[in-house]
DNA sequence: ATAAGATTAGAAAACGATTTAGTTATATAG
DNA sequence: CTATATAACTAAATCGTTTTCTAATCTTAT
């Protein structure tokens, strides 16, 4: 490895003036400085960021936390397109990304401990069990972090507007004539699962419709297989409903194949309309409607803030949730009710 | 940030006491030893890894390029799973994984420079566009590489038995009654592009069925969209084939929405087989019948294979290519030709 | 001609760890 | 009772940078 010293050795000058010229300082001539970078540059001489970072606090590095409760990892249609969109600005600041794994070999040390021995300026998290005790020991640390779809205390967090997103939906359906609309939600314990279902039963009753209990279905994990199961639990209602709300497209993708299998049609009998706007809902047939999460201006939020917590460590950090609106897919698992 | 001196200052032991209790070294008693660790879990000392790396030459850090010509990025299907199933693999053994980025602020160095700089001690290649000049000088490097699906010159390489795999679907087609067999293929000045076409090619010569020329046609980027505008272009054949391979799912699903929107059917009018597996196939009905290539394997050997590297670092390296078995997915899309 | 101010360069002290080569003190062997 | 081995610990060098002072040289104004 070719390091500082040898291009002060071969050049003639010290290490401070090699250093100085690397990092455009005032007090070096234009010639020295011209030298001295040609000279780097034959030598192939790259400055180490360990060493660097040891002396300047900074590593240029971002910790990214990714992980799924049910294992699904980089493959989450969601969070992988918002950290795409995160990479893009700040890759263009300098910054890297670095996965934080909870398993640092034999030193099992927690999320928190890891940011702190690999140095990096901040902590992206996206997943879901951003609730943890370990989790909030990282909030509540001296490493800033912003988060994506979580309300709670203290956090700096993006999350796309979800009422308006859910209100969007109902309201939607209501204008094609639906009254009587069912909901498959997600796990409610879960911030997000929680939010859109109360967002839903707000809208309903804003539009003063009648909402039976057993319109409302648990679809657990936003899967496939959820709202299969969810589905076929509202097959077998006396009362039907004409319209569903899923609070994801992966539920509302499970519910179509229920109601296929049960010999009924969507948009025919059921009119269904998912939430995210994956990519797959628009390849699927009939083309999923659905309210689109603005992912890319959702990492796009995320990096901004994250840039301006690095740049800013003395300031105070405040909690805050900044909303990205959402908008609606006109697809063909809606139609008029007639 | 508490330091080991911080540690050594308050347990009375000197820094390398401190040091030595912490790396488990044998000329530390055991009594001292547990004093220490449970003084640094008190103050929670966390060892700065930019320091120990500095002298150990050791960043617990494998590179990962992940880039794409289309900008499909961290939403490639494939490439995805791999890295998911690398990354299980790799956390095992204590690595993190840091996204290397071209543009390092002002310094837009290669990624070579930027994996020195950042003292990764590995790279894993997952992208499109893997024979610039660029990631040739990352091959030469001191620095050991891994590269999914690049069979060129001097590099570890992971990828799919193509071979196996093609014949697999040729195969799979004649024995449903199949003699009118076309291709759709990738780019083939791409590696993968390349040899999927000319393992199509030999396949049909070794079961001694005819292939005119008009039955190759090029899909150019994998993507649905090409697959559209092939199968468009096949439709408009005299002699229509029966059977169609496609070098990857999109393009079949593309090529089964031409066909569908042409007035035909799948798999009554054509039969289709499709070539990677991913999810997407099995959601769309009819479910797509293809090989699937185990995406789980190739992200397991591919870090079994880094870590090896890492470990041997005096070995001298050999370009080696592993492949991994392919399956056939029985989906809907195929049937026997009455 | 000289004092003051600008330029330009370098010596040396950090940064936070690891590791080598000792230094004690104690136990064991001859 | 000496000689030697062993155990437990430490001082200091080192890794590759940045940064703070200090010093030397050169201008410029008086």
């Amino acid at each position: 490895m070719v390091t500082i010293k040898d291009v002060a050795l071969k050049s003639g000058f010290s290490i401070t003036t090699v250093s100085k010229a690397l990092n455009d300082y005032p007090d070096i001539s234009d010639t020295t400085k011209k030298k001295i970078l040609q000279l780097c540059d034959d030598m192939g001489y790259v400055p180490n960021l360990s060493a660097r970072s040891l002396v300047t606090q900074k590593s240029y590095t971002i910790g990214v936390i990714f992980e799924e409760v049910a294992g699904v990892g980089l493959q989450h249609p969601l969070f992988s397109k918002i950290l795409e969109s995160f990479r893009t600005v700040v890759e263009a600041a300098g910054y890297d990304m670095l996965f934080l794994s909870k398993n640092m070999g034999k030193q099992n040390g927690s999320f928190l401990q890891h940011s702190k021995r690999k140095q990096v300026e901040a902590v992206f998290v996206l997943c879901s069990d951003f609730d943890t005790e370990e989790m909030r020991d990282l909030y509540k640390s001296q490493i800033p972090s912003v988060v994506i779809d979580y309300g709670f205390a203290g956090v700096k967090n993006i999350t796309s507007n979800n009422q308006a997103g859910v209100r969007q939906a109902v309201t939607y359906l209501a204008n094609l004539g639906h009254k009587k609309i069912a909901n498959i939600y997600g796990a409610d314990y879960l911030y997000i699962g929680g939010i859109r279902k109360k967002f839903f039963e707000t809208s309903m009753k804003k539009l003063k419709l009648d909402l039976p209990e057993e319109y409302m279905v648990a679809g657990e994990f936003f899967s496939k297989e959820d709202g299969f199961r969810a589905m076929n639990q509202i097959l077998e209602l006396e009362d039907q409903p004409t319209a569903i709300f899923c609070a994801s497209d992966m539920l509302a993708i499970g519910a179509i194949q229920a109601i296929n299998q049960a010999g009924k049609s969507v948009p025919e009998d059921y009119s269904i309309i998912g939430f995210d706007g994956i990519d797959l809902g628009q390849m699927i047939s009939p083309r999923l409607t659905t309210i689109k999460q603005d992912t890319t201006k959702m990492g796009k939020m995320a990096a901004k803030q994250i840039l301006i917590l690095i740049a800013d460590k003395t300031k105070p950090r405040i909690a805050e949730t900044i909303t990205v609106d959402t908008y609606l897919i006109n697809g063909e698992t809606t139609k008029v009710l007639r």
